[in-house]
DNA sequence: GCTTGACCTGGAGTGCGCTCAAGCTCCTAC
DNA sequence: GTAGGAGCTTGAGCGCACTCCAGGTCAAGC
């Protein structure tokens, strides 16, 4: 099974030109053409994209990506530089939650805080148009 | 007390370039200026840019931080609205969240995969390395 | 009074990751 | 045979968030 630019980024979620872009930077191998010069992407491609995109969503830059992919291109010999690559990235990743998880608990306190102020306002409206005794 | 600008960039974690990046851009209030001209931030000045590194850190592009700041200026009136940004961008907190929660997935399934490959390794040595029977 | 160092301004420059434009080719369908 | 649409290449442009630079001011310490 092969696909088509177009059905490639569907499937990865980039865009088409992100799909040049990231061929014209040597980040992912050219793939095959088709008789008329159009790039024909393989099941594996795909599969390596999405990895790629994975990577970026957890936000490796562009570089490092590049060095993995051209380590992985470099056989099995450069295994344990991979992984190593790959487990720096999970610390990161754990570091950047963590650092996300402080920003969720200032936000639900602002935004509580937020909810008390409605709701003495509502309390001194409520008691304004309150029949009076 | 007051903070000259190196200590309010030490306190909040930004550059003393970005501090005055900030202040260009209307992000923050200008600060009080003292006899010759120099900025001096008070802790209410610190407290407001320690949020917005926390704001900065969830992902909220500038230009939003920024419309949240000039709500914040405009006084009670905005409350709702400064509510509805802040809840808006909690839920984008969480929805990056899962997605690095599945990003760590497919991390843990391939540095598994490498350690495999390791073990297998080291394996194959051990077996050559053996005095034979 | 002179040096040093922190700070000032306005404006230019940078790095990243795309994104777009122009002008072309190719295939398909009518 | 021609119109339309997808894809091609090269190269320029863009948005974001800083970051740096040049040339100046000011206050403190020697």
């Amino acid at each position: 099974m092969t696909y088509s630019i177009a059905q490639a980024a569907e499937a990865c979620g980039l865009s088409i030109d992100t799909l040049r872009y990231y061929e014209r930077i040597g980040l992912v191998v050219p793939p095959a053409r088709d008789s008329g010069g159009r790039r024909t992407y393989s099941d594996e491609d795909i599969n390596w994209l999405v990895f790629l995109t994975k990577l970026r969503t957890t936000g490796m830059p562009i570089r490092l990506m590049r060095e993995y992919a051209q380590l992985a291109q470099d056989g099995e010999a450069t295994a344990a530089l991979r992984k190593q690559i790959l487990v720096r990235q999970r610390a990161s990743v754990h570091a950047h939650m963590a650092e996300l998880q402080t920003c969720l608990e200032v936000l639900d306190y602002k935004i509580e805080n937020y909810q008390r102020i409605e709701e003495k306002f509502q309390d001194k409206q409520r008691k304004a148009t309150e029949v009076p005794a």
